[in-house]
DNA sequence: TTGTGTTTTATTGCCTCC
DNA sequence: GGAGGCAATAAAACACAA
């Protein structure tokens, strides 16, 4: 842990990141994990940094400048052919209807596509490129979401089965000194007045003074009763946060 | 207006399939 | 070996706060 009071979240986000920077373009520098353990990230970012400076040593360039090189050389990147033309609107939602009914493109629909659109066929290949990207890390990000909120729900599930396995010991430690307390006053009772048939009053039924209803799915039987037993297949977080708001006022 | 973060378009390099 | 897909990235275009 950090002097200057950083977590370990933060320092590794720091390792990670200056190390990005440092290695500036080593494209397999950002496929590392997302998590580890800092000396692993520490001795990669090294080794990264190690080969970057060898690199740079060796051609006397970076990766980004030589891209940037070979680009001028071909010519690019001045003059009106290399600016990027923004789509308008109308393609975009041509695109996007054409990319609802089919997420791949074949050549003879790309062709058409284009054409429709006053668009290279290549453009149009760029931008489903593009769009199946887009799609993709959004499926990532509702999937990673859903989880979240999933496991979220099932740590405060955990916590109130917790609570509850608390009060029902609880309740357990003081019924047994109930009975406890009425074992005792029918053996004293019995031994000073010749007994007299204590069988009649077993455990159960002086027990029932504490509780009698059994438990139904949902119900503890305790004061202020609670409703943990969820089904979970069908429930969300929020809906479990809001009932725990309206139970507990949380 | 300008600096900065985000989005969109385009490129590169590698891989797979036919 | 060429076409097309994908991941990673560059860079232009855009959005927006200060």
């Amino acid at each position: 842990m950090s002097e200057v009071g950083m977590s370990q979240g933060d320092e590794e986000e720091l390792l990670f990141s200056s190390a990005a920077y440092i290695s500036s373009n080593h494209s397999s520098f950002y496929s590392l994990p997302p998590s580890g353990c800092v000396v692993t990230y520490v001795r990669r970012a090294c080794m990264y940094v190690y080969m970057y400076m060898d690199d740079v040593l060796r051609t006397g360039e970076t990766r980004r400048r030589t891209r940037r090189r070979r680009k001028r050389a071909r010519g690019e990147g001045s003059g009106e052919a290399s600016k990027k033309r923004r789509l308008n609107d109308e393609q975009v939602k041509f695109l996007e209807l054409s990319f609802g009914e089919e997420r791949k493109l074949e050549t003879g629909r790309k062709v058409q596509l284009a054409a429709e659109l006053g668009l290279d066929p290549k453009q149009v290949a760029v931008w489903f490129q593009n769009r199946r990207a887009r799609h993709k890390t959004k499926q990532i990000e509702d999937e990673y979401s859903k989880l979240k909120s999933a496991h979220d729900a099932a740590v405060l599930h955990k916590c109130h089965l917790e609570n509850e396995v608390l009060k029902l010991k609880e309740r357990l430690s003081e019924a047994e000194a109930e009975i406890r307390k009425l074992t005792a006053g029918i053996t004293g009772a019995s031994g000073g007045g010749g007994g007299g048939g204590g069988g009649s009053s077993s455990p159960s039924s002086s027990f029932s003074t504490v509780t009698h209803r059994p438990l139904v799915n949902g119900e503890f039987g305790v004061e202020g009763e609670t409703d943990f037993m969820y089904i979970y297949n069908d429930y969300t977080y929020n809906n479990y946060m809001m009932d725990l708001v309206g139970l507990y006022g949380m």
